[in-house]
DNA sequence: GAAAGTGGTCTTTTT
DNA sequence: GACCACTTTC
């Protein structure tokens, strides 16, 4: 055959061939993990382009994050030509739905009432309405939680239903809140002219609705549809998916249902194991074989998502060589688990062979990264954080943020909210006047901008005849002053680079004067002012007209993923498991791998009546495992502070299934007494520890511990025979011995070594 | 009206 | 333990 030899599929194997070729007709690809996907796609799309002469703009590829599709469009460049590939129409569901209702914005203002200058509003603006709504609604938003009202209009959203639909449907009283609330919710979203991240997907299916001439213009233009992660799809997506797909049926959808792991944001599984009910003639193509991953890592995976029972048995395999044993590592608390990943870290990194870059620290929760990153921040090794308090959501850069988002659209009410409780130019301007403001606004139909840069006496042309509104006082002056602020910056906008703007900004805002303490977290908040404007700088080539437009989307659209650099490589990364998904690393660590966190305590709760929850966190267990290529650590701490407060932990049930002949565990030799002992207050007892001891061999701790000496935690009171009572503040595991540290009520702190002083335990509490 | 103090909630994961 | 929202105090 002549296509063996074609250069786009050498190398490949003959499924993944087969992916590459069949190029009409819907085919579902079930992919394992490491089995080759990215190689598959960019391959396929480099032969749509290359050989079948299709032309990029009639190729679609929908990705789960904006650096998948841009690292994509890089490799199917290497693949083709770099010009071949321009025009190619790839990214995440979000920002197609952004680009529909960009391409069309007469019709969004016409069909669906939305003005071109929209802002996509996050969670936390996203609470505000909904509190706001809440309020409206003549209820308590400590009782109606903003965010459980949330979560349901965002599960009615997924699955296209609108306030009227929910209130039809509505089988309980909770559906009836949450009905009440929507309603008022999106009225005011509207009012704000702002749209929410479900938005971004239901809209543009509304215009569609709206206008089946515009649906038929898409569906003519992508001849070639890709969807990857399909398992992790909702409800919209997929109609929206369908309805592009309609006149071609070119539909290539690539997932794995093991690593579905999104059901809580309404990803619905269905859409994957439905796809061949739904396309009839569907090629299916399994891809099994793993290139990723050594063979131990492999087995023990296999081995941990055949426990679940809702799930096509499907094996996966691989011939690369068995190598290293998964270490399992129990400690005593979270800070020896971070102590141990850091120092384990330091010995691997030390031969020079493994580069920090090679190796990523993977939690459960993003409180986990806090303990971990002080450990890092100790040592020497770098270390770069993905997501956690995420860049854009800084206090500091949404403030400043604020600003340019209100002379986008001057109907951001919250947007003015936030910078008048936040900045020095607010000062004086209350709830009372912003009241007033507001109630002028809505009966003059202007923005509450145009009220208050009304008051800025030589700068309002146009507005001079109106009644300004009746704020008086020290609101008054306050109302001036902000007023002249933003008619300087509304004027400045229309000609300067963003860049210029910030300047602006912060020089009329006096924003400044906020960080003039000194503290290292003013530094630290100012640093981060700062980055933001060499953030805006990459748009600064761009015509004033559109930078804001295409600066504030970018911003609304990045995932923590997007933003990691690349280009500052050398960092060790951590990185919660969610956000892991799709990526690799030679080694890998995970923290935290017990009862309560992985599974995560939720899912164990909810295990008696729904085993769903508790199938989801294995699979996200199971992503986990399979990022690793050579290496693989798990760790799990006997005690951890959670809420700040002690809670002893076992190790996590997921553990259970994997052989021994995989895994090597090293393990506190008095774990399961202390463990006991912690329950024994209290907390509901379970057999997991058995059940784990049965299958896994807990390894005598060997020369790691030393088995003679007490078990000292952190916060637990001791006796010293000459210095009396006091709290262990830290222990330090050493080769032979302990390092404990303890602040004793008389005579402070002192530096103990366990072997030789002779503290005894008092309390555990 | 602003700063300092108090109490209640919170942690699951994210485009 | 941290953060937020709300109260008290000046």
């Amino acid at each position: 055959m002549q296509t063996e030899t074609h250069p786009l599929l050498t190398g490949l194997n003959e499924e993944q061939q087969r992916a590459v070729i069949t190029t009409d007709g819907p085919v579902l690809v079930v992919a394992g993990p490491g089995s080759g996907k990215t190689r598959v796609l960019t391959h396929r799309i480099a032969w749509l382009l290359e050989q079948k002469q299709v032309p990029p703009e009639a190729i679609l590829a929908v990705t789960f994050t904006n650096k998948a599709a841009n690292e994509m469009r890089e490799r199917i460049r290497k693949l083709v030509s770099e010009t071949a590939a321009n025009g190619l129409v790839m990214g995440t569901f979000h920002s197609l739905g952004v680009r529909i209702l960009r391409q069309n914005p007469y019709r969004a203002e016409q069909l669906i009432d939305l003005k071109p200058n929209f802002l996509i509003y996050d969670t936390a603006d996203q609470l505000n309405v909904a509190k706001e709504a809440i309020i409206n609604e003549r209820m308590d938003p400590k009782q109606i939680q903003p965010r459980r009202m949330l979560s349901g209009i965002s599960r009615a959203k997924s699955e296209m239903k609108t306030p009227t639909d929910v209130t039809n449907d509505a089988m309980s009283y909770d559906d009836e809140i949450v009905a009440r609330v929507y309603h008022e919710y999106e009225r005011r979203l509207r009012d704000l002219n702002a749209v929410d991240f479900d938005d971004l997907l239901t809209l543009p299916l509304r215009l569609f609705d709206a206008d089946p001439k515009l649906l038929e213009k898409y569906q003519a233009q992508f001849r070639y549809i890709h969807v990857d992660e399909y398992q992790d799809t909702n409800r919209v997506q997929y109609v929206m998916i369908t309805a592009l797909a309609e006149n071609w049926q070119n539909l290539f959808v690539v997932g794995d249902p093991d690593q579905s792991i999104y059901a809580w944001r309404n990803a619905d599984i269905t859409n994957i194991l439905n796809f061949r009910d739904d396309y009839q003639g569907t090629t299916q193509i399994n891809l099994e074989l793993n290139y990723r991953s050594t063979g131990h890592i492999v087995q023990a995976a296999d081995r941990l998502i055949r426990q679940n029972r809702d799930r096509i048995d499907r094996p996966i395999r691989t011939v690369n060589p068995d190598g290293e044993k998964i270490m399992l590592r129990e400690l005593a608390d979270q800070n020896h688990e971070a102590s141990f990943t850091v120092d384990e870290i330091r010995r691997l990194t030390q031969s020079g062979r493994i580069r920090p870059d090679d190796i990523a620290v993977m939690y459960r929760t993003t409180a986990q990264s806090r303990v971990l990153e002080e450990a890092f921040r100790r040592s020497e090794i770098p270390y770069r954080i993905i997501g956690g308090h995420r860049f854009y959501e800084r206090k500091e850069v949404k403030d400043i943020l604020a600003f340019f988002k209100l002379l986008y659209n001057p109907e951001d009410r919250i947007g003015l909210e936030r910078i008048i409780d936040n900045t020095p130019i607010g000062r004086g301007f209350g709830p009372r006047a912003m009241e007033v403001l507001l109630d002028w606004a809505q009966q003059h139909q202007l923005s509450p901008v145009d009220g208050l840069i009304m008051h800025a006496p030589s700068i309002s042309p146009g507005l001079k005849d109106l009644a300004l509104p009746e704020i008086t006082g020290t609101a008054r002056k306050s109302a001036e002053r902000i007023g002249a602020t933003l008619a300087i910056l509304r004027e400045r906008r229309e000609t300067s680079t963003l860049s210029e703007l910030f300047d602006a900004i912060v020089d009329v805002s006096e924003y400044r004067d906020q960080f003039r303490n000194g503290t290292e977290d003013d530094l630290q908040r100012w640093a981060n002012v700062q980055e933001l404007r060499t953030d805006m700088e990459r748009f600064d080539t761009l015509d004033p007209s559109v930078a804001l437009t295409q600066y504030l989307e970018s911003v609304s659209l990045v995932s923590d993923v997007d933003a990691m650099d690349d280009s500052d490589a050398g960092q060790v990364t951590l990185i919660t498991l969610h956000s892991a998904k799709g990526l690799e690393f030679p080694i890998v660590f995970i923290a935290g791998v017990e009862e309560g966190l992985l599974p995560i305590s939720r899912a164990v709760e909810a295990e008696s009546f729904d085993r769903k929850p508790l199938e989801e966190e294995r699979r996200l267990f199971y992503v986990g495992v399979t990022r690793a290529k050579h290496q693989l650590y798990l760790t799990c701490a006997t005690s951890r502070i959670t809420y700040g407060r002690f809670a002893s932990s076992e190790p996590s049930r997921f553990l259970s299934g994997i052989p021994t002949e995989v895994m090597k565990s090293v393990t506190r030799r008095d774990s399961v007494g202390s463990a006991r002992a912690g329950r024994m207050s209290g907390r509901s007892s379970g057999s997991l520890a058995g059940r784990v001891h049965s299958t896994v061999s807990f390894d005598p701790p060997a020369q790691l511990e030393a088995p003679v000496l007490p078990d000292f935690k952190v916060a637990q009171q001791v006796f010293h025979s000459k210095f009396g009572t006091g709290l262990v503040t830290e222990v330090i595991e050493l080769n032979n011995d302990k390092e404990v540290a303890v602040e004793f009520q008389r005579h402070g702190k002192k530096r103990l070594m366990a072997s030789l002083a002779k503290l005894e335990i008092v309390e555990s509490d």
